[in-house]
DNA sequence: ATTTGCTTTACGGTTTCCCGTAAAAAAAGA
DNA sequence: TCTTTTTTTACGGGAAACCGTAAAGCAAAT
């Protein structure tokens, strides 16, 4: 079993149950931070002698006071990664909105995920022992709920405009946004075409709709 | 300090930690229920013998398969009240609008409040300590935060149209559906200048805006 | 260089939405 | 009961969005 363990939680309560499961599991060697920043300071540190094997992390920080550089679980992943490419990552947030948890493994290749919900202390132990034997963990309502997705599949363009109409900006004028960022294409009736495409998909009739759904899923 | 406490928290990991931050405070005989309807089944049953002294409970409980009478903190406390007019009440939950809270003081007569938030357990403690010598234990930044609102006051007529909106109805389709569930005013001139003064209200343009805002505030 | 196929843009007609004004209805006050 | 005030609705002009079609641009292949 993994000897030397860290975790990076803002919640006291949620590190204190954490610190729990690991002594179940006769994890000794565990350091906790509560902020990013803290836990990067301990994952470059520990290079040198004893690095940590792996890292469980939460997702969103709050921010009080102090300011840090890292913000967000997300943030602290890649640049631990950049430090030490080779941790091990859990990922222990409350999250739940599947395209946040399909990018976490899909772009930043955490090795695992438990959502806070209901029987989570367990799940957080399965999810140890099968990271420790070199297999990835995904919550089971999401192993189904991947391909479920007869869905639409959003491209970084159909993000852009849609946080562009959510950021209050008419139609009309999307289009020299687009070309002042270079973000290709530009013409607004390319813009229409695509918005058509992605509310056929989805079966929606109003811009509005699909706002909602894209805030729901987490996509914007 | 209490010797008979009640824990209501449907997440296995947050329960864990408010065992363990009781058991800080000696306080031993502790019970804890995953669902409502198990908590108030305990405090029923309970009265003939030892009546629990405190009642801690989370707001949100999931809704998983099984089927339950009660599903959120806000009907426990209701129903428990009911059950035994004197029991102290403390809150922990992830809950940060000032809406919510207030109206849990207000509304509900708890006894605290704590949220889950950065030094949750310490708080906890506080609280636990504050209730059992008869005060009432407000979040500090709850204190002043109360009328910083300079927001828009959504009413149920607000966030019904809106809701609307989202699902996809065309706005000129609206009235016809708030006459046939009679709400009022159902005209289209009064739903657009209700929008128009919600939108102005926060500065905003479009009503796409508009529904990203409140899926983001969770007011739909 | 020319053809072919695809992507992007331009344009016009139609519908919906936006917004101001005025009429109608309802509520409040005398 | 009859004003007065407020709320709600109706209407109309103009702007934006919607939608289909056709033209233009562009890349790969012949």
């Amino acid at each position: 079993m993994f000897k030397n363990v860290l975790i990076a939680e803002d919640h006291e309560s949620a590190s204190i149950s954490i610190q729990k499961t690991l002594a179940d599991l006769s994890i000794v060697r565990s350091d906790y931070a509560y902020y990013c920043d803290d836990a990067l300071t301990r994952i470059t540190k520990a290079q040198g002698s004893e690095p940590y094997e792996l890292l469980i992390t939460d997702l969103s920080f709050e921010d009080d006071g102090c300011q840090q550089k890292i913000s967000s679980g997300e943030a602290l992943i890649k640049a631990a990664r950049l430090v030490q490419p080779g941790l091990k990552i859990l990922v222990f947030s409350a999250e739940q909105r599947a395209a946040v948890i399909g990018a976490l493994f899909n772009d930043l290749k955490v090795n695992g995920y438990v959502r806070k919900a209901r029987r989570d202390a367990q799940e957080l132990k399965k999810a140890i022992e099968s990271i420790y034997k070199d297999k990835r963990h995904l919550p089971q309502e999401f192993r189904q709920d991947i391909r479920q997705n007869n869905a639409h599949n959003f491209t970084s363009y159909d993000t852009a405009i849609i946080r562009l109409l959510s950021s209050g900006m008419a139609q009309k004028d999307i289009p020299d946004y687009l070309e002042q960022n270079q973000i290709r294409p530009s013409g607004l009736s390319s813009l229409e075409k695509r918005l058509n495409l992605i509310k056929e998909a989805l079966s929606f009739s109003k811009n509005e709709q699909l706002v909602a759904y894209c805030k729901d899923k987490g996509i914007i």
